[in-house]
DNA sequence: GTCCGTGCAAAACGTTTGCAGTCCG
DNA sequence: CGGACTGCAAACGTTTTGCACGGAC
């Protein structure tokens, strides 16, 4: 017996583990509101902006101060729970859930979904690119922004 | 004869010209601190920030206003003189000139010099990755971060 | 004369910081 | 006890807006 539901609680227990070790290799305490925060990110959709958490965050545990909300961001950033992730549009910084496999983003510009790619090729060659112009690669971001080809999307 | 300054001069005419037709379908005025503000952008460098731009405006023109700048970014957008750049790593959006040939942008970690690329491969790979995915691929935001292998930069 | 364009100041926005107090180890 | 953690409010830097005036057509 397993769904949705369960696959949560099990992605929650592993991101609470890394947390738990980077704050102990850190020396730093634990505390019940970032266990709080931390829930309401893997409990709630992939894709987050700090504001909507924060909204999130009243609902399910009014009293946490918007401040500790984003103290805590780059520690869980630190932890490897998770990562600075696409751009929408307008411009608003997302941030997502850290599986450790790397990928790429497609952003609807109709719904401003975000979806996810790998493409072997386009990381590798991204690299030769780089290679070439004397850089080391360290990092990407790369994000499509597409129209669905569905057009019945909103409607 | 030619040289730097002309080749900016004549950039400068064709990005006026693009400006005035723009202005001129769209029925607006034609501005002196407009075209001031064009003239800032053209003659210094090629990706800039908005703040950045200000302050160089306010030594080659002073007494124009912050907002009519940020108000006339988006008409600048419009008119195809400028398209929004890369984004440095700390956070930073550029403006950069819309040469009609796209690039993507790799962005040195050592000391933030943006440079351009462009690969017909990955450009043509994304195309086919979101088409796969029922996406039409509209534009894309491409950055690889990345050290400059000679470490001598910024001795 | 009618909009468009402008400068200034004030507001908005998302985020960060200072502070005084609390919790953890 | 000391340092990490917290909420609140105030500050921050960038960008946007309201308003009254000046300029283009």
């Amino acid at each position: 017996l397993h769904g949705p539901a369960q696959d949560k609680k099990k992605l929650l227990r592993k991101m609470s583990q890394k947390l738990e070790d980077f704050v102990a290799q850190k020396k730093l305490n634990r505390s019940d509101v970032r266990e709080s925060i931390l829930e309401s990110i893997v409990l709630e959709g992939s894709h987050f902006r700090a504001q909507d958490l924060f909204e999130r965050l009243k609902k399910r545990k009014p009293g946490i101060g918007r401040a500790t909300l984003y103290r805590n961001l780059p520690v869980f950033v630190a932890s490897g729970v998770i990562k600075e992730g696409p751009e929408d549009s307008e411009g608003n910084t997302f941030y997502e859930l850290s599986d450790d496999e790397h990928h790429d983003h497609i952003v609807c510009l109709d719904c401003g979904a975000i979806y996810e790619f790998h493409d072997p090729f386009i990381e590798k060659r991204q690299e030769v690119v780089a290679d070439k112009m004397r850089f080391q690669a360290q990092t990407h971001k790369h994000v499509v922004y597409a129209h669905c080809t569905y057009k019945t999307k909103g409607l």
